[in-house]
DNA sequence: GATGGGGGTTCCCATCATGGGAAGGTCAAG
DNA sequence: CTTGACCTTCCCATGATGGGAACCCCCATC
């Protein structure tokens, strides 16, 4: 499979794929008589497993140890576990971050008569001097 | 004043006070003798403002956008309501965003043994093959 | 007066994940 | 044999921030 058709099959832009090889998330792929990267079951396999991971949030770093992981058949899920669950806190922290940002916002927005005056509270909270 | 201190006046570095000038977030700094910026008091405000937008989360582009509204003094609050309210939007999908995958890997850890062994329902769903 | 330290200045590079695009090679079908 | 779709590598850009080098400036202390 060349890679067109590798990115295709696992959701993965060829771009990326590239990228992801260069560096060194995934070994170099094999290549044809053309240089033409040459994709087969396996490779799509990890490819789909990389964007899964991505879509749950893991950074690259992260997914490289997860890979490493899933290649070892003598790992521990205990391993996985702990890093997935240390993922989830670092989630939920931005999470609540994100929602406290816009719940602040929110309620100076409620304040906000929103016509054509320039009184603005939201304005006055972003400029206040002390 | 010289960056330094108005880095420490508005809590803003000094990298980033240099670099929303060169950017043209902000005007280009008055200039000492020696060539050192130089900010008064209007400067340390604009910087605090720029910084407590950033602690909302918007982005230097829609704080460029506040801060021409915040210099205008016939500006419509409607127009800073709506800004604030389609950044609250914003922040609030991506929370929801961030959640979601947190929920889906709390789920999967869940039920993830966790212990010395091998099977892992988390590296299985990443690893599934449909 | 020399020196040292703690400012400041510019400029380049790195992060993280991704995309755009140029210049050129390869291959199938018309 | 050309055309078009694909592939290759390489460079640049994003957004916000930080690190660090090389150099300049000023003030206090020996």
């Amino acid at each position: 499979m060349k890679i067109g058709e590798a990115a295709r099959a696992s959701g993965v832009t060829a771009k990326m794929i590239r990228h992801y090889e260069a560096i060194g998330l995934l070994p170099p792929a094999s290549r044809s008589e053309a240089n033409y990267r040459d994709y087969g079951e396996a490779e799509i396999h990890a490819l789909r497993f990389i964007r899964r991971a991505r879509d749950l949030g893991f950074s690259l770093h992260e997914i490289a140890s997860l890979l490493a992981l899933w290649g070892d058949r003598h790992r521990a899920s205990a391993e996985v576990k702990r890093l997935a669950l240390a993922h989830v806190e670092a989630l939920e922290a931005k999470a609540r971050d994100l929602s406290a940002m816009a719940a602040t916002l929110r309620h100076l927005a409620a304040h906000c008569h929103g016509d054509s005056r320039p009184d603005c509270p939201i304005l006055d909270e972003l400029a206040r001097s002390n």
